[in-house]
DNA sequence: ATATCTGCAAAGACTTTGCATGAGA
DNA sequence: TCTCATGCAAAGTCTTTGCAGATAT
């Protein structure tokens, strides 16, 4: 099944239409690598079709995001960044690392065995001791990067 | 040594100057659980020295950041929430549940032994591989709290 | 004494909302 | 056809900046 079954199933099942603008801002998600903040989606989609407009692409993220299709980072920077979750990604799951100072981002994905059954046995505990429907997580390490580092 | 003459000394140390309202801020910061946010802070402060101003939070807190004495979260309401760092808190060291949908805010401690060494051995590897000062470490899970899987 | 800090008001940046038009199914 | 979705412009929120007066050491 291509994605864009996928999508157009995900969106119809709850009563929403796969629309052209959606379609687009999809594609930019899945073909980047990146951190994404909502005028980098605009910017890219813009390209192709510059119709689209800043709104619809916040409208499509928040709701790509109560769908569980999106996850939405804030790093510090002011203003958010999102990134399709593991499920729809080609990416493997990764975490990050930040530069306090200039924000840059790395993505790792060290330890991911080791971290699983950690993060197995707490969703775990978590979800029982709390109630909670829990549907992901986040990890990140903060510091200053080499450049940041020496500047000081 | 009391805490009024460690955070003397941290400022002074680095060429800032303890003044009331700084003083007030930390106070409030080490008198709360919470996850507090700029304007809860303000009005903590408030309360106590009308005279001080919102703008002097922001800035305070900002100077806190990069201090390292205070931690800066964003669990996606919009609003920055400021939390005393281990080293000067009285809280022990704990991570956050947060539900996507109203946001609520739980902190847990479950498991830290077991994320010490992975953490640790995290913390190392990316140091050396990204030539990185690491300062700290965050993890958090996100899903529905009891209340709003309920709503569905 | 003097460099730092503060409050107020104004500006800035990102995000959301209102409403008439346009478009999926 | 008939909702749902979109674009534009305007409004909203949180946060930052400019500047003259106040303050810590």
């Amino acid at each position: 099944m291509h994605a864009h079954e996928l999508w157009q199933r995900g969106m119809h099942g709850r009563g929403h239409r796969l629309t052209m603008p959606r379609k687009a801002i999809l594609e930019v998600l899945s073909n980047s690598d990146d951190h994404l903040s909502a005028e980098d989606i605009y910017m890219d989609v813009h390209g192709m079709y510059p119709a689209v407009g800043l709104t619809t692409v916040y409208r499509t993220l928040d709701l790509l995001v109560q769908m569980g299709v999106v996850f939405k980072f804030d790093f510090g920077d002011g203003r958010a960044r999102y990134e399709l979750m593991d499920h729809f990604s080609k990416k493997a799951h990764h975490h990050h690392l930040i530069c306090s100072s200039c924000k840059t981002i790395i993505d790792y994905d060290d330890f991911l065995d080791e971290e699983l059954s950690l993060i197995r046995k707490t969703e775990d505990a978590l979800s029982k001791k709390h109630d909670f429907e829990i549907m992901g997580h986040t990890m990140q390490f903060y510091g200053l990067c080499s450049k940041c580092k020496n500047k000081e």
